[in-house]
DNA sequence: ATAATGAATATTGTATACATAATACAACAT
DNA sequence: ATGTTGTATTATGTATACAATATTCATTAT
């Protein structure tokens, strides 16, 4: 008999962080948009649960960025004003490009080969035209080099602000036109990993992000 | 009339908040320490109020990095180790540069005025030997630098690494050694700052926060 | 029509009650 | 002595009850 029991005894997963998981997951995909409230009572009843657990998933959500509640008139789906967003994208850019370079000096030949295997994913996920497919190919691009630094609390940092910036981010993977764009700097950053060119893998990553930053602004501004 | 009765009503704070300041300032005094446990009917009578508060400030604390809950065991002040604390010096490291280059760009005259009086503030604090009143006046050098970036969102960031060492830096403070060199770090800081030299802003906080990594760690090794 | 007032309702804030799992410890068997 | 089992206790997880505030909307006065 082996002691494979455990798995299944860990299975358990407090209210709170199920229903705080459904609530991240919403927001994400945009079933809870930007602005729209949170309530207790309805979120309560619409996932049968009690008040109780919905309130500390929303002191989470609340930590992520996700939410924002205000004294005794409840919470809401944050929205993102156009500077919020460029903050978020300026300390993005600077984590991204620091965490690349990590990722350069420390990168296993596994990760790269796991690395290439994810663009090629990402560029087999464009064809598709699924936004929400090609989406999670990117971010599994990404994931790699992150995991590469061997920061697991810069990997969770970075996760923190993509989400914040992935709700609008949606547009840009959109058109088509930009896709060629994607695979070139896709095609750049694992290069420059590969050869291990901190330098290079910064300015790859920085125009990466950069592009995003632009397309992710015009989202907002058209919003507001 | 004036209307300045706004504050008043803004005055009121959710109990949530009272206890999850009360509890960040112990655990940050280290009147709670690393590994002390967070029981909720305990820390309920203690502080006059029921558990809900008590819980919600716990989620909290748990998103601020101070403490860690396993489910159905309860939560404890969260305690490093060294690869943590490694991690979360990597990425203050990183973002610390940054902000002193964009300090660099935007600090205005105004808060240059400010960081040159809090340097010398920090200086006469080194002199009354009070540990708790010298790292208050170090965090208040910084905290200049860091509002001229004119990033809140980066600000806040900074803060939560901030506190997540802050506990452990005292031992670097006490030691009056170490006083000139902080003198000097800081003048070479506001130096490079008042050049708006941005290489050199970089390379002297580099320096700076080098040095605190090094004693953290030293402090993380005798503990464990 | 518009603004002000006030009751009715909805919603959050807080406390408490109940259910269930974890822990401590004593009694027992080996 | 050591280990095991069962029970009492403690703590957390969840639901619900009560209190206080905010919101809504009809009514009234201007």
């Amino acid at each position: 008999m082996t002691d494979d029991f455990k798995p299944n005894m860990n299975a358990y997963l407090p209210l709170r962080d199920v229903v705080f998981n459904t609530l991240r997951e919403a927001i994400l995909r945009g079933d809870l948009q930007p602005g729209e409230r949170l309530m207790e009572l309805q979120l309560a009843s619409k996932l049968g649960v009690s008040r109780t657990p919905i309130r500390e998933a929303i002191r989470m959500l609340e930590q992520e960025g996700l939410a924002v509640t205000m004294p005794r008139k409840g919470a809401e789906v944050a929205k993102m004003t156009l500077k919020a967003m460029e903050d978020v994208l300026e300390i993005r850019g600077a984590l991204d490009e620091f965490a690349s370079q990590l990722a350069c000096e420390r990168i296993t030949e596994e990760q790269l080969v796991r690395l290439e295997a994810r663009k090629q994913d990402f560029e087999a996920s464009l064809k598709t035209g699924d936004v929400k497919l090609i989406a999670e190919a990117d971010v599994n691009v990404h994931d790699v080099i992150y995991e590469a630094t061997g920061n697991p609390k810069l990997v969770s940092l970075l996760n923190n602000l993509r989400e914040q910036i992935y709700r609008y981010r949606v547009e840009y993977i959109k058109k088509a036109e930009n896709h060629p764009i994607l695979i070139k700097e896709h095609e750049a950053i694992y290069q420059s990993l590969l050869k291990r060119d901190e330098k290079e893998a910064r300015l790859s990553i920085r125009e990466h992000v950069e592009n995003q930053a632009t397309a992710v602004k015009e989202v907002i501004v058209r919003q507001e």
